[in-house]
DNA sequence: CTTTTCAAGTCAACATAGTTGACATGAAAG
DNA sequence: CTTTCATGTCAACTATGTTGACTTGAAAAG
């Protein structure tokens, strides 16, 4: 009997008809979203941490001492969105906010080392699924995705 | 008086610190995917549409006849998650079921020409965005960068 | 014919990630 | 003192997903 097939959460790549020549391309970048996001996002899950919360602590952590306002800006989610998530990482102290000395007004986000450290492993499994494919393909073509990459990203 | 700089929605790309090597390409994917998808989302949305649509319309125009169980496999969703888009789909007249005539249980699934066209105008705009960083870096770039993506997709 | 199997459809409850609108607080600037 | 403005919080909503439980109806097996 077979053992029905299933091919776990979601499909296999490359199972679909190329309708047009760039299919294969469109298909790519979804699935290339999906596995560099895949283990961190299980490491995560783990920590009882999702995508927005390593958004967060991935901007803090390479903008120490930014105010809540620019935090929203560079996310851009509303205040309201960012509420939740922002509790939690300060109630789980992988964030210290305090106030600004002279703009006292503002709260100044920083990474304890708890987050820091959370915030290095996500990214790092992140980092390491890139490294892999840009080493297989070397340098030039490192460089080529990259530059394929900034011309889709400004492309808005 | 300055305008408020408000970025829209979201970041400007490279306001970050780099704090490894690799972080400017995991901004790189995070800004790609959103530069990919970002007008067909506009457009999408104009038709009351949503990313979840367009998966399913995509889908169905590269496997006619697809059955409902099928499609939830490469879909990589649960059927109850599948069910309200699908509807809508079938509702809007977008998409037809019928029977198998042989395999009775099952329903296949077909796009009609009204869907055919907005799978098509959405993928298009997917596809022209690629298009032109293809042409941007010629065609050893777009094969080096098809080559990083299949690393990293396969890379679960 | 009856029973089992199985794709499909549906309902309820829930989680997560976002939205807008309204309003409170408290320090800074006029 | 009053206005401005970053921040915080509440409520209501939307969208997209989940799991579990159950029905329906045709196919296959007895």
């Amino acid at each position: 009997m077979m053992p029905k097939t299933s091919h776990a959460a979601g499909l296999h790549r490359a199972s679909l008809e190329k309708l047009h020549d760039l299919d294969a391309a469109l298909e790519l970048m979804y699935y290339g979203w999906r596995g560099m996001t895949l283990q961190a996002d299980e490491y995560l899950a783990k920590q009882g941490l999702s995508r927005p919360h390593h958004r967060i602590l991935y901007v803090v952590a390479r903008r120490p001492d930014i105010a809540i306002g620019t935090l929203i800006e560079t996310l851009g989610i509303s205040k309201q969105a960012l509420n939740r998530p922002l509790n939690l990482l300060l109630d789980r102290k992988l964030l210290t906010s305090r106030r600004s000395p002279e703009q006292h007004r503002s709260k100044l986000l920083r990474l304890t080392e708890a987050g820091q450290r959370i915030e290095k492993k996500a990214s790092d499994y992140e980092r390491k699924v890139m490294c892999e494919a840009f080493d297989r393909v070397g340098a030039p073509g490192a460089a080529a995705w990259m530059a394929v990459m900034e011309t889709i990203a400004d492309s808005s």
